[in-house]
DNA sequence: TTCTTCTCTTGACAAATATCAAGAATTTAC
DNA sequence: GTAAATTCTTGATATTTGTCAAGAGAAGAA
C-alpha cells in the first residue's frame, strides 16, 4: 500500500477494495521548490495528499504575508472554498521544498461518490476533524500567550523547526519574527 | 414552514417535501437564561438550530472564561467532537436569555440519513462552510489589530453589541473589557 | 570556493495591550 | 422602589509585543 492508501484505511476505516478504488483517483505530481500549488484568487481545481516536503499556505495583506498554515507529510492540501463552492481563494500555496503530492481533480473528485457510496460519510467525518482542529487554533489563539502557543506548536510539530524559515512559523502564531526570536532565546529552543 | 424550514430550503436547497422530513425530527425546545445546553466533560448529544434569543459558547482555561462564541438566530448549535466523534467538550454552552431551539436528538440525527439519502452530502456542504468559517476567523486573528477585529464584529453581527455583555465580545475578539471600553471609547460607539 | 542573497538575532525604542484598583452605571432580585 | 450584584469605564502603571536598524549567520548561485 502506498502512504495515501494506508491513511484512507486507517483513518477511514475502509475496506482495502474500496481503498485502492480511491486512491486510483489520485497521480503522483512533483512540486519544485517554489512551485505554487495555487494562486491567490485562482478556484482550486484539485485536491492533493501531502506525501514528501514542505508546503506553505500564505495570504498577502497590507503588503504582509501573513502565514495561514504549513502543510507537511500525511495532510490533505486543497481549497476547499473553491474546491467545493467555486469560489477564488485568498492564498497562496507554495513549495518550501521539493514536494511529491498525490493529486485527484476537482472532476475526478465529484466522481468519487458514485464510485464509493460512503463517500460523501467519509468526507463529511474528515472535513469535522478539520473543523475540530480550527477550532482549537482558534481557541489558542484566544486563550494563550504568543510563549504558550510557541510551545504547543513546537510540541505537535517539532520537525518544522529545523526546516522551515521561523519567520513563517512566526507568523502562522500571529507573532513577528523578532518576538519569535526572543521567545527561543528565552526558552533554550531545545 | 418555520424558520427552520426556510433556513434548510433556501440554504441546502433542498425540496420542500425533503425539507419537511428533516424538519419533523426537530422538536422545539425552550432554554431560559441561564441554562445550559451543554456542560464541559460532557458528551454532547443533539443538535440544534437557532430560533430565538443569545447562546454563549466558552470555556474555563487558568480559571478565566474563554468565550468562542456567540449564537444568535439562524446558527445551528452542537459540539461536532460530540455529535460526531463521541468526544467530551471542553466547552460550556449556556444561554445568555430565554431561547427557543429546535432540537435533533443524536439517534435522530444519525438516522436522517437514512431517510434522506442525500443528508451525508448537505453536511458536507453545511460543514465545510463552517470550516471556512473558523479558516476567516483565525486569517483575522493572524492578521488584524484589536481595534480591526473589533470593527470587523462590529460589521458582521452589530446586534450582539447591545445584548451581549461585553465582556464575553472582548474574550471572543481575544482582548480584555478595559481594552474593548477603551477601543470602542476611541471609536465612538455608534 | 567566493559572492550574493536571504534569514536570524540583537538592541533601542515605541506602541499595543494587560493588570489592578476604584468608582460609575446598569441590571437584577426582593 | 430600593438594595445588591453585576457590568462598564477610567486612570495609573506594568508587561508584552512590534518596529526599525544593524550586523551576524546560513544558504544558494556561479
Amino acid at each position: 500500500m502506498t502512504e495515501l492508501e494506508q491513511y484512507i484505511h486507517s483513518y477511514f476505516g475502509v475496506s482495502k477494495e474500496e481503498v485502492s478504488r480511491i486512491s486510483d483517483c489520485f497521480h503522483l505530481e512533483t512540486l519544485e521548490k517554489g512551485d505554487y500549488f495555487l494562486r491567490t484568487e485562482k478556484i482550486c481545481n484539485k485536491l492533493s495528499f501531502h506525501k514528501s516536503g514542505l508546503i506553505r499556505v500564505y495570504a498577502l495583506e497590507d503588503g504582509k504575508e501573513i502565514t495561514q498554515w504549513i502543510s507537511s507529510k500525511g495532510y490533505f492540501l486543497t481549497d476547499l472554498s473553491g474546491l467545493i463552492f467555486n469560489k477564488p481563494t485568498r492564498y497562496n500555496i507554495q513549495a518550501l521544498s521539493d514536494c511529491e503530492i498525490y493529486t485527484i481533480t476537482k472532476q475526478d473528485y465529484q466522481n468519487i461518490a458514485n464510485v464509493i457510496p460512503r463517500w460523501h460519510e467519509l468526507e463529511k467525518l474528515f472535513i469535522a476533524r478539520c473543523f475540530i482542529f480550527l477550532e482549537e487554533r482558534i481557541f489558542a489563539l484566544l486563550s494563550m500567550t504568543a510563549e504558550e502557543r510557541y510551545q504547543l506548536l513546537f510540541n505537535q510539530q517539532p520537525e518544522l523547526f529545523n526546516q522551515v524559515p521561523l519567520q513563517y512559523l512566526a507568523s502562522m502564531l500571529g507573532i513577528t519574527p523578532e518576538t519569535l526570536s526572543r521567545i527561543r532565546k528565552k526558552i533554550g529552543k531545545t
